[in-house]
DNA sequence: AATTATTTTAGAACAATTCTACACTGGGCT
DNA sequence: AGCCCAGTGTAGAATTGTTCTAAAATAATT
């Protein structure tokens, strides 16, 4: 589906800097990012625009559902390009955020959710120490 | 074990402050706090420490692992004095945070970890809507 | 008691995010 | 084309949980 239309449909007018914004995520890859990797990306791409549009811009496709806020370290806030139900696997040391591969992981034994509560999702965070494989400054 | 004694066996001093905020922590049960939860418990018990004391103390415990942090909020950090492998139900309305109970849970297909990494953690995190049972303001 | 190391603290600093308040845009309408 | 106006974009201030700094208090050691 083309961006614009993909905004569209999420209720979002296709304004400039959410195609420059949206362009940079939607590109078929599943991305991690933060706002100010956003930030840099949109700078090298040569786009002009404010941190604080790109909060706000990455705030809209949240509430829009075309993104997905992971929440694992205090002090950054992680954007997943991949909004369907998954689970992560987290370098604590780089800070790479990689998703866990197809649907490989199970959770048995789930408790049922008591009277007037919901689950709403169920997230497996697997912390690792050391480096992701190919991921990172290799040697060049 | 006293709580000296567990201070002492963690690497740390029995000073008055850990022994105040130790004895707010390590009564037996399972506490899901943060660093204001603390400051306001000692308050509330005529124990005079300072915030920054708190949050010195919070940090001397987790490095010590006679506590544990688990963030799973952008905006606050909690202190778990259950440090066994464990897993969590969130009640993003309230706040609060409750272990999944026993051993109930069982993750299955964790892929392997690659070369030079190690899995540090494996936490589940179970997202709910609404109320939690028995907890919070009972009308009263 | 003097010395030294550790702890405790108030308040400043920090940093990610949000807020405020204003400027800018752009499409619908005449 | 020229207004209108809601929606958008932005700079910079504000917020806030946490950490840092640097000094005072306390405890241990000689
Ligand atoms: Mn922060
Ligand atoms: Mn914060
Ligand atoms: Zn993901
Ligand atoms: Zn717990």
């Amino acid at each position: 589906m083309p961006l614009t239309s993909q905004l569209q449909t999420a209720g979002l007018r296709a304004t400039p800097k959410r195609l420059a914004i949206g362009g940079l995520l939607f590109d078929g890859v599943d991305r991690h990012v933060t706002a100010d990797d956003v930030a840099d990306m949109a700078r090298k791409a040569g786009i002009k625009v404010s941190l604080a549009t790109v909060y706000n811009t990455l705030n809209q496709f949240v509430a829009a559902g075309i993104l997905k806020r992971i929440i694992l370290d205090t002090d950054r806030t992680y954007f997943d390009t991949n909004v369907s139900d998954h689970h992560h696997l987290f370098y604590e040391t780089s800070g790479d955020l990689l998703d866990v591969p197809g649907d490989s992981l199970r959770i048995e034994g789930l408790p049922a959710a008591p009277e007037g509560a919901r689950v709403r999702a169920v997230e497996v965070v697997i912390r690792m120490s050391g480096t992701p494989v190919s991921t990172g400054s290799t040697a060049g």
